[in-house]
DNA sequence: TTGTAAGCGTTATCAC
DNA sequence: GTGATAACGCTTACAA
């Protein structure tokens, strides 16, 4: 900057300035400090812009693990619309490990960021961490589920209606016994996709045992041991409500390795609508909500606070659509399933 | 800081010497300080150290498209390894267009990280930037594939040597008739494959027309179509080899549509080893690289570079393996395939 | 309109 | 061993 202010023969203020826009400077000098930039292929330090500006072009995003299928979108979202603004994103992992996100949450401050997004991990609680945030300006928005007592912004999928309207759509085409496996029920989407499976269960007047309702985690290898237990009970469901697509992918091996078809004799809906459902055979589906759309929307609510709006806290709920592939169809005849339920009796 | 000094009744210098072990405080003081630090949470700003040190504890990672499922892993593996040391990774997506990652490039130096990851984007030449990052002391680890005239340190699996083993082992199933789609040809990566395979294939005395070599772009709808290029063929390939799982996938489809089966008419074999592979029908045989080291190799090459490592550029080169699964078997005999060959004919 | 200078939160170089 | 103090590169009153 200092050699730019010699190049165009101006003060340091001055190239200072041009540079934000922040006074008229007069046209002779403007335009050769703007050569001598083009010149020296000058770019301000973000560092010594931040510090003194009292913050950053970085948003910061915590999320569980970049890993998980469907994550990348929503980071690739909110890194679309941050970047277009001029924005950066730094990513940190938390493993669904609420220490780790302390760290980050922590040591992300220091870095005077414009904005926060969070995908909250297990059983995090961060009322005080956010609060202290809010205090030197800088939004927060949880997206996808949100953490005990969150009262700040928010973006998440319309669990509820999602899942009652995949619910639905499996007791109209004749099912009635239709079990779920939920991801890990202190999740609050995970808890709010029961609500909506047990609402249309109970208003189409359907039983629901308790073994009906199985929890594990959100990956396949929980779908996949939830679906053994729920397949040696009697009698075994018909359909299966996963709480995500990694545990449909569970319940699709599993039940192919217990002899039984899908969607002739289990049929199967997830939730998410990863690319992978549509590969499997038969093809899943799924209740899709935008993993990009999450993030986008997340991104745009931090940059609106940013530019002043004060309102209070937005709930954002995005809709979600049934995607319907192969791995549903309707239940066999009574007197089928019966047989079936005592054929696996006699294991 | 200036509270922590206070509280604990020392100076300003004597704050950032306990801090940073700088200089041997004596007991009674040193205790105080770091009671201080505690009672008041400090943590030091990241941007004012930052601007101090002539550098951050920030990496920056450039890769084409955190959606793309096989980069996922490898930013995750770095993330890791950095997080250990201490750093934090900033993330840029390319969308493989190289105007988009000089723009990275440029602006990620002035946040002065401590080092730079980078999955080159198609037709990148980025030996000017990473000679200005060289002289600053930045280290650059070019990953996955290479830019043009890349001369300086890199990590990438050993992508000829996997598609060597994936061909021969094509070969010695029996297979004559063997076509390969690869990737953009200008990327390292898709070139190297097609010299293993081109290479098991003379070694084995097959004929190789050209048309059995098919380039698209590294995804589904590139496979798809130069499938049905090659179906139509005469006579088609018993077997395919795909310059990654996503064109695989695509090809898988086109086999499907076209009224053939897989493996029985045509075997395929991907490259990457993706978690979708596993749960297609057939699932995907694959040359599987690990993304997650790949990552934490990069970074770890990155910090041994900060630590004073001086040698000469490294490359790196990690070993594949062949994973095999249910989408490859043996051609049918000669006459059952002629007889496909002309059944198709009088399509 | 333009220049000067203080200060953002650190680290590092010195005297003491 | 400890404490002033300059400097990192920038923004922003304020003075000229």
């Amino acid at each position: 900057m200092q050699e730019i202010a010699k190049l165009a023969g101006v003060s340091l203020g001055t190239v200072s300035h041009v540079l934000n826009n922040t006074a008229t400077v007069r046209e002779p000098r403007r335009t050769r400090v703007l050569q001598a930039i083009q010149a020296l292929g000058y770019q301000p330090s973000q560092l010594a812009r931040g510090l003194r500006r009292d913050h950053t072009n970085m948003i910061g995003m915590i999320i569980p693990d970049v890993t998980n299928p469907f994550f990348p979108a929503v980071v690739r979202g909110a890194e679309d619309v941050a970047f277009s603004s001029g924005y950066r994103l730094i990513l940190c992992n938390t493993d669904n490990d609420h220490s780790k996100e302390l760290i980050h949450l922590n040591e992300l401050r220091t870095y005077l960021p414009a904005g926060l997004i969070v995908i909250p991990s297990n059983f995090s609680d961060l009322t005080t961490q956010a609060e202290s945030y809010r205090q030197a300006g800088t939004g927060v928005v949880c997206i996808d589920r949100l953490p005990k007592n969150w009262s700040g912004d928010s973006v998440t999928a319309d669990n509820k209606a999602g899942a009652y309207n995949a619910t639905r759509h499996l007791i109209r085409l004749g099912h009635t016994r239709i079990a779920t496996i939920t991801g890990p029920l202190h999740l609050t989407n995970a808890k709010e996709r029961l609500e909506g499976f047990r609402r249309a269960m109970k208003e189409a007047k359907l039983p629901l045992a308790p073994e009906y309702i199985q929890e594990t985690r959100f990956d396949k290898q929980g779908g996949y041991s939830k679906t053994q237990v729920l397949l040696r009970l009697i009698p075994p469901p018909t359909a299966i409500f996963a709480g995500n697509d990694m545990i449909a992918l569970g319940v699709l091996l599993a039940v192919r390795e217990s002899g039984l078809r899908c969607p002739e004799d289990v049929s199967i809906i997830g939730f998410d609508d990863l690319d992978l459902g549509e590969t499997t055979n038969p093809s899943l589906s799924s209740v899709s909500q935008s993993g990009y759309q999450l993030g986008t929307t997340a991104a745009r609510l931090l940059l609106d606070r940013k530019e002043g709006d004060a309102s209070p806290a937005k709930h954002i709920v995005l809709e979600t659509v049934l995607k319907l592939r192969d791995s549903v169809a309707p239940p066999l005849s009574r007197e089928t399933s019966g047989t079936r339920a005592r054929r696996r009796n006699k294991e």
